[in-house]
RNA sequence: GCCUUGGUGGCGGAAUUGGUAGACGCGCAGGACUUAAAAUCCUGUGACCAUUAUGGUCGUGCCGGUUCGAUCCCGGCCCGAGGUACCA
């Protein structure tokens, strides 16, 4: 590479020798532990955490370290100004990519999640992070997967009970059970009859367990699921993205299956409730609140004629009740079975059969097509005692409320589409605030309207919105028919997946009934397998172990945890990892509390984030920890984007052509190596080379260049855009590397990665070098006294460095360190009083090279250990001030004036200035504006 | 469609959120040093119009408003990014 040959050069006669420094500093720092953290009583704690990785076989490219340098450098500024802090890493070490690797390759995923952990943990130790290795954590660890089965031990234990808003002791469900039934219960639960003590007392142990695991808040049950063909596995809702799944991109289709879920839902307002509280930006919030998606109406019930069949519905808006014309059931609701009459059951079997064959992603696709068929039956309308047929049809789901729905289609598009396709009536109930009620017949739409006033619509009439809201729940309640209700969209978390690479289920089955294994046996380890694909009847992988059973001969649970499984509780670990007593001791707990900083990709807002919360919740509601929320502030970074450059082909021939020209020609853009390429101008050497066309011909610039194009993509291999931090560190090295990422950009902005602009970075590491040592190695610091401009720059920095870091704008600092170093090096300062705190500034930053000078200048002790300096406002106060001085808005000159000089005074010394004159062209200023500090503006 | 963001030189981005628009860096151009290259240093660099210097006009996606003053606040539009999507 043509680049590094001049960088070899380069390197012979440069004084920064940066791959020295930092070899010695990281030896160093690993063999005095100096990162080493220890519960300190004495100290404050704060805690910075990072999303931990999923250790990949790509390794990390230059966008995964963004977020851990804006942490390290966090943490060394809070570590400087006297916190005791615990900042950790580790590895989501269990997950679909290592097993289909396995798969195809035979090799057991944990070989080959072992290398690659090997792999990152060389590149991040490369980068100088300052992390407690001593405190690393792996989610495929037995012992560290012990504590995940633990929890999930603990939440088949409990039960959620509505009354106390927490989870309860199952034992505490049984007590109340022996003593006067399910009735008094309020339990978040499945749907279960009701028994009185005595039945309970009566039931076989059988029937019992049957009826606790409704309860449980790990529980197993059919359930519609996200099942994907390809993987063979189940998914949960956060791991389907447009009906494709997230690793992968494999088609899902809904299917009924019995699987482990965590009762979630149970939490969803807490959920809710206590992100209020959470220094997260709103928009992740807001990602997190449509997730959870609640919604405020009433459960209301619809009678079938001539049946005893009674039609459950959730609406938001009963006060359109009136409007109803028909009704829809979901394709899957057990309603259909009970209502279809006769002469419509073929039609419907139809249209069932033909909707279970379309795929979430089909289903999504044509949303506009309107599908469905009547089933035969009329349900009553209770406010107009209207007769409203029934439909079913696939746009009603059947997970979310009751799968029934009261069809409005005035005033919802949906309904409104459905009525026009098969000929249904539309009647208005709400008009538009000012306008009149029009004949249905001539919309093109429903009228969705939030507000307006009710017609057609008996007591409701002339009420607006929300006071008919209000008032049909009023009506509603009162004659018996339905009830105020919260709904919300949060599902429960399928927690099975048919697949090899997870935690094992601590459990085991006997008579069909699953029971815990004893919590001493924790860990229930892994078992060996000859192949990680699903046995022949269709068992998964699991199925294949030999003699996988508990010492009485009962089979485990054959399907592993999924991959929010191990990270839920993650950050509870690193409190206390060698602890094998508990997930993490109170004291520890105590100390540490909770997570003060995390930072992570705004990707896991509907996953990890809120798998996490829960988790910490129902950990809460146990006593186990003492902190309501996992994590008080989360900064997401943004994407590191690549930049993309090309070649133009001229079509048809083996000629390329200059961006300049490519307009003239017909031709191709075509990917090219970024290696290749400086500041857009391709190597044509190493092109012949790499492409293996030696007779490759150019059309050159008017320069006697060939200029590529560029664009920006997302990093990827294909792309030939990936830029890999260990060739950084090689060629500029870490503290560059550090430093040039957090210049690219605010750090939550997504951004694209150019090498280009890291000379000014590496530059300024020279300079600063320069103003410690001479050119021919010679230290010049030395013990003169400081001068005042030299302690302004000085303070000024150590003013805005603090500043900025707490803002988590990182860039500024950097120009601002620049700034400061050009100053200095303008005034030639050597001195050891600017210089000795300016390493102390610059070392969350650059920890390697302030390191080395600062022991250059005979500190005994890491930097790391040293206290930041405090900013002195007497140094950067000033007596007086330059004012811009503007007319009309515009700036023209500048007048220096004294900072506590009158108003008037001022006002007099701008208008007697020969400037001004040309300005006022004569007249008397209108007005004068002096804002003291700021500006002088002059109206004229 | 809905929600959340963002739009500033050739490029990445500053502007202490109502007070000098373009800090800092890259790139580019010119110069110094050098046998030469590299490194280093200096000067210039938003556009346009004038010009010996000086100077002027326009300019933060577009259109309007509030204000002495708007990148920042308000109203309307256009474009990009991310999330979500039959949620009743």
């Amino acid at each position: 590479m043509q680049t590094f040959k001049i960088f070899k050069k380069k390197l012979k006669k440069m004084e920064y020798n940066f791959r020295e420094i930092e070899q010695k500093w990281q030896k160093f720092w690993k063999e005095n532990k100096t990162y080493k953290v220890e519960i300190d009583e004495n100290l404050p704690k704060f805690y910075v955490l990072d999303m931990f990785p999923y250790p990949s076989g790509a390794g990390l490219h230059v966008g995964h370290p963004l977020g851990y340098i804006a942490s390290d450098i966090y943490s060394r500024y809070k570590r400087l100004n006297g916190f005791n802090v615990l900042h950790p890493m580790g590895y989501d070490a269990f997950g679909l990519p290592a097993e289909q690797y396995a798969i195809q390759t035979g090799q057991h995923p944990a070989v080959t999640t072992e290398n690659n952990i090997k792999r990152y943990r060389e590149q991040l130790d490369k980068i100088g992070f300052s992390y407690d290795w001593d405190r690393e954590v792996r989610t495929c660890e037995p012992s560290y997967y012990k504590w995940t089965q633990w929890a999930f031990l603990q939440m088949f234990k409990h039960w959620y009970n509505k009354t106390s808003d927490k989870a309860e002791p199952i034992e505490k469900l049984i007590e109340i059970f022996a003593k006067e039934g399910n009735k008094s219960v309020n339990a978040a639960c499945n749907e279960t009859s009701a028994f009185t003590a005595e039945d309970w007392k009566g039931f076989s142990e059988k029937q019992k367990e049957e009826i606790l695991l409704n309860y449980r808040l790990a529980y197993l049950a059919d359930t519609m699921v996200n099942w994907c063909p390809a993987l063979g596995t189940v998914l949960a809702n956060d791991e389907v993205v447009n009906g494709l799944s997230e690793r992968g991109g494999h088609p899902v289709v809904q299917k009924e299956m019995k699987q482990w879920s965590l009762r979630i839902s149970a939490y969803a307002q807490r959920l809710l409730d206590d992100m209020e509280n959470l220094e997260w930006s709103d928009s992740l919030k807001e990602i997190q609140r449509n997730w959870i998606g609640r919604s405020q109406g009433a459960e209301m019930l619809f009678k079938i004629k001539n049946s005893d069949v009674v039609l459950e519905i959730f609406t938001t808006r009963p006060d359109t009740t009136f409007g109803v014309s028909f009704m829809v059931l979901a394709p899957e609701s057990a309603y259909v079975q009970q209502i279809t009459t006769v002469e419509c059951k073929q039609a419907v079997e139809n249209y069932l059969e033909e909707t279970k064959k379309r795929s979430e992603r089909d289903r999504m696709a044509d949303v506009k097509k309107v599908s469905g068929e009547f089933t035969g039956a009329y349900a009553i309308n209770p406010f107009t005692n209207a007769e409203i047929p029934v439909y079913v049809a696939d746009y009603v789901l059947a997970g979310y409320g009751t799968g029934a729905i009261m069809a409005v289609p005035g005033h919802d598009s949906r309904d409104f589409r459905f009525a026009r396709h098969f000929e249904l009536p539309i009647p208005q109930v709400v008009v538009e605030k000012g306008k009149e009620p029009s004949d249905t017949s001539s919309w093109d739409d429903s009228f969705d309207a939030k507000e307006g006033f009710m017609v057609n619509s008996g007591f409701l009439n002339g009420m607006d919105v929300k006071d008919a809201i209000a008032a049909a729940i009023g009506e509603i309640e009162k004659k018996g028919i339905g009830k105020r209700k919260i709904n919300f969209r949060l599902r429960d978390a399928i927690f099975s997946r048919q697949r090899y690479w997870g935690e094992p289920f601590p459990l085991y089955f006997k008579d069909g009934i699953p029971y815990p294994i004893n919590e001493n046996e924790l860990p229930l380890e892994l078992p060996e397998v000859d192949k990680f694909l699903p046995t022949e009847d269709g068992q998964p992988p699991l199925g294949r172990a030999e003699n996988w059973k508990t010492k009485d001969g009962y089979s485990y649970e054959l399907s592993t945890m999924p991959g929010f499984a191990g990270s839920s509780a993650y950050y509870y670990r690193y409190m206390d990892p060698k602890n094998d007593k508990a997930l993490v001791s109170k004291q520890a707990n105590e100390y540490w509390r909770n997570v003060d900083l995390y930072i992570g990709g705004t990707e896991h807002a509907t996953g990890h984030l809120v798998y996490s919360r829960y988790w910490n919740k129902f950990l809460y509601d146990m006593g186990l920890v003492c902190e309501k929320e996992p994590f008080k502030k989360l900064i997401n970074q943004g994407m590191i984007q690549g930049r993309s450059n090309f070649v133009y082909r001229i079509n048809g021939t083996g000629k390329y052509v200059s961006l300049e020209q490519k307009d003239n020609y017909e031709c191709s853009a075509i990917h090219v190596d970024l290696n290749i390429v400086s500041n857009d101008i391709l190597d044509l050497d190493a092109f012949k080379k790499l492409t293996g066309n030696e007779k490759a011909e150019f059309i050159l610039n008017e320069n006697g260049e060939y200029k590529c194009g560029w664009e920006v993509e997302k990093m990827s291999k294909s792309k030939y855009n990936v830029v890999n931090p260990d060739d950084i560190v090689e060629q500029y090295g870490a503290d560059t590397l550090r430093m040039y990422e957090m210049f690219l950009g605010p750090l939550e902005q997504s951004k694209p990665w150019d090498t280009n602009g890291i000379d000014g970075v590496f530059k300024f590491f020279r300079k600063t070098w320069r103003l410690f040592y001479d050119q021919d190695g010679n230290l010049l610091v030395n013990n003169n006294v400081a001068e005042k401009a030299e302690l302004k720059i000085l303070h000024k920095t150590i003013k805005k460095i603090s500043r900025d870091i707490e803002q988590f704008s990182f860039n500024t600092s950097v120009s601002a360190f620049m700034i400061c170093v050009n100053e200095l090096g303008d005034l030639k300062c050597n001195k050891r009083e600017i210089l000795e705190p300016f390493l102390i500034i610059l070392s969350p930053f650059a920890p390697h090279i302030t390191e080395e000078l600062w022991a250059a200048l005979g500190n005994k002790e890491s930097i790391v250990k040293s206290k930041f300096p405090e900013f002195k406002e007497e140094f950067v106060t000033e007596s007086s001030f330059e004012y811009p001085v503007s007319f009309n808005g515009k700036m023209r000159f500048k007048i220096e004036m004294p900072l506590d000089m009158p108003k008037d005074e001022m006002e007099k010394m701008v208008i007697s200035d020969e400037r001004s004159v040309k300005w006022l062209e004569g007249k008397a200023p209108k007005k004068v504006i002096v804002v003291p500090g700021k500006i002088v503006n002059i109206v004229v």
